[in-house]
DNA sequence: TTTATATTTCGATATTTGTCGAAATATAAA
DNA sequence: TTTATATTTCGACAAATATCGAAATATAAA
């Protein structure tokens, strides 16, 4: 929960997630995308494959990301035990 | 969004927003239920009022804090967004 | 008005976090 | 095998964050 939380916020962490949900993608058009270096991007990859946000497979010299949205439902049913 | 985010990002945060949902409580009765001190609590407070997850309103010397879930509608609407 | 209680603000500090360039690792291509 | 490409790891640093004690502010009680 609390890793999720964190990984969730960062805006290029959120911005990452929303571009794997447009399909996979291997990290160096990740980092193409934003403004910070690819250390960077790949730190904040390594932070949302903690969270299960994504996993990741290597195929040849890429490391092909993809979005895993199922974690997602732990923290919409907090928010809506909230809401109750 | 990235304010929501950043307040939901700490567990004793998380913990008020619980708590408040049980009712209303003054910042000090908040601030007794936790190891760390006032001006910690204080703080916490501040960041969710600035996402306005909470509200206060004076009642003599109190302060009383409420809850207020309508902002959660927005990271649920981001999060089901990404499921789709 | 003086004293007590509730809360916040201030200033400082330790920890965490995002970022970078350089180096390391791994695979592919020449 | 040498060279090129993709990605991560390392070490360092600056900015953000959580925390504290002391002081300031506000209201209530004596």
């Amino acid at each position: 929960m609390n890793i999720l939380f964190k990984a969730l916020n960062d805006p290029i962490r959120r911005a990452i997630l929303e571009m794997l949900k447009e399909g996979d993608m291997p990290a160096g058009d990740i980092s193409d995308r934003f403004d910070v270096g690819k250390p960077t991007i790949s730190h904040h990859l390594d932070l949302l494959r903690q969270a299960n946000l994504v996993s990741s497979a290597k195929d040849g010299q890429f490391v092909v990301y993809s979005l895993n949205t199922t974690v997602l439902d732990e923290i919409m049913k907090w928010l809506l035990e909230l809401k109750k």
